[in-house]
This record gives C-alpha cells, sequence and structure tokens, in this order.
DNA sequence: AAGCGACTCAACCGCTCCAAC
DNA sequence: GGTTGGAGCGGTTGAGTCGCT
C-alpha cells in the first residue's frame, strides 16, 4: 500500500511517512503554522521536502480529515461535481468538507469512474452514445441539487489560500482522525498526553527564529491553543522579537 | 495453503500559477 | 517585461491487501 522508504541523493527521506514524523509535522504546524513549507522540515527537524511535508498535512494530518468510507450522498456530490468541474479535484475538494482532493481524485478512478461509465455503457443501450452522455451530464447539471461553493468567489482576504473550518476545531477534532488505532494499525498515533506531546516534539519557543503568521497559518489551530492569545476583540500571536501581532 | 491478478491509496513527479523582486 | 522561488494541482506510480482459483 505504501512505497518503501528510501533516500534521495539530496539525503531527504522518502517513502512511507513513519509515526514520529507525523508527530513532528502535527507538533509543528499545530504549534506554528505553516508558513513556509520549504522551510518548516528544517525547523521541524524533518529529513523531507517541504513538497511532501505540505501533501502529508494536507491529505492526511489536518484537522478535520474525514478517513473511511464515502457516504452515498458525498458519492452523488462527487458525481455531480466531476460532470460540472471535469478533473478539478481541488475545486470538488472544496465542496466536500474533510475529504481532500488526492483521497476523491483516488475514490473516482477507483469506483466512481467505472460506475459512472458502466451507466453511461448501458444507457448508450438504448440511445446514442454522444447524445446520451451529453444529456446525462447535462441532466446531472439540472438536477444538480448541491450548493457549489467556488472557492474563487468565496474567500476572504486572509484565508485565500486555506480551508478555514467553520469552527476552531477543539483537540480532539484536532487528533480524530489519530487517536484510535485503524483495523490495520498502521502509521496511526495515539497521543494520551498532548501537553507531554507539545514540549516533547516541538522545540522551545525561545529557540526559534519566529517568523509572521497569517490567519490562514493558525486557521487549523486548535481553539484551545488559541485561547491564551484570544480576547473579543482582538488576537494576539507571539512572533519575532516578542513582537505581539494584532491580527484583528 | 499457495499462487496470482485486481484493487487500493499514500506518495511522488512534473507542471502551472502567482507573487515578489 | 523577465526571472526566480514557493505553493498548489493533477497525473501517475507502486507496494500492500484482498479475493478468487
Amino acid at each position: 500500500m505504501v512505497r518503501t522508504p528510501c533516500c534521495d541523493k539530496s539525503g531527504l527521506k522518502k517513502g512511507t511517512w513513519a509515526p514520529e514524523e507525523d508527530k513532528k509535522l502535527i507538533a509543528h504546524v499545530t504549534r506554528f503554522g505553516h508558513w513556509n513549507w520549504r522551510q518548516l522540515p528544517k525547523f521541524a527537524g524533518l529529513a523531507r521536502c517541504g513538497k511532501s511535508c505540505r501533501l502529508r498535512w494536507m491529505n492526511y494530518l489536518r484537522p478535520g480529515i474525514k478517513r473511511g468510507n464515502y457516504t452515498h450522498e458525498e458519492e452523488e456530490t462527487i458525481v455531480k461535481l466531476h460532470a460540472r468541474f471535469g478533473n478539478r479535484w481541488s475545486m470538488i475538494a472544496s465542496n466536500l468538507p474533510g475529504r481532500s482532493d488526492n483521497e476523491i481524485k483516488n475514490h473516482w478512478h477507483a469506483h466512481l469512474k467505472k460506475r459512472f461509465q458502466n451507466s453511461s455503457v448501458s444507457n448508450e443501450k438504448a440511445e446514442t452514445s454522444k447524445s446520451k452522455h451529453h444529456s446525462q451530464v447535462e441532466s446531472i447539471q439540472e438536477k444538480d441539487s448541491v450548493e457549489i461553493v467556488d472557492p474563487f468567489q468565496n474567500t476572504s482576504p486572509t484565508t485565500s489560500q486555506t480551508q478555514t473550518p467553520d469552527a476552531s476545531p477543539s483537540l480532539s477534532d484536532i487528533f480524530c482522525t489519530i487517536e484510535e488505532p485503524a483495523p490495520d494499525g498502521n502509521g496511526n498515533l495515539v497521543m494520551d498526553d498532548f501537553a507531554n506531546f507539545m514540549d516533547t516534539y516541538t522545540d522551545p519557543i525561545s529557540a526559534y527564529s519566529w517568523t509572521e503568521l497569517s490567519l490562514a497559518d493558525i486557521s487549523y489551530f486548535p481553539g484551545e491553543l488559541l485561547a491564551p492569545f484570544v480576547t473579543e476583540t482582538e488576537c494576539f500571536f507571539p512572533v519575532y522579537d516578542a513582537q505581539l501581532w494584532v491580527l484583528s
């Protein structure tokens, strides 16, 4: 299911992510955000390229990511959106909270594509293939009851690049996908004590060269972590040289 | 029980886009 | 306007798993 770990020429690790690496990445992004994916592995102590870290976070570790079976409703939504947008998986994913574009893409190729094609084939027996496929797509669009969220029209200046959860995720939300080992028991984390975990796997703040954090960077932060820095009207965050950055 | 092909899905690769200079 | 670097996207890969014979 996963690739054999190996190292490339530059010494960066490739392949399967170890639980230890996941912990480091979660700890770092949760604590400091992802202001620069390229630099992140260096500060997080990961022998990975930034791209790999980003992918792992976005597709697997990000808070709110749903694992497991797709509901009939979700599949229906994917089919409808694919009929409308084609292979624009990120667009489709933006309409399916908790699902990554990569996961949707995989699910489409593994299940829905066949199903969709099969239904097309059976329909073609009754009608000509071209017009039928076209009408099928059209009928999907006509009957489309899915409320399409266009990320390009629905962005705020501070969150344009990041899908912001509806509400601040709780710690349990953050780790909901990794607290319980999966049936196959591979690569999943069990965290009994978040505080110890954070202390163990993140460097002291004093050791960091802090950089600016944007709202997008903290959009994944659990509310409990943000609480000390948030008032009714302002959100403070510690940044370089012990400045306080007023976010609102 | 063993062999083998199909399936699954995490991860890599290469490309494009966009902002900063 | 050209160059550069980072982020994001979509296509593809390939090892593990499943299920059939």
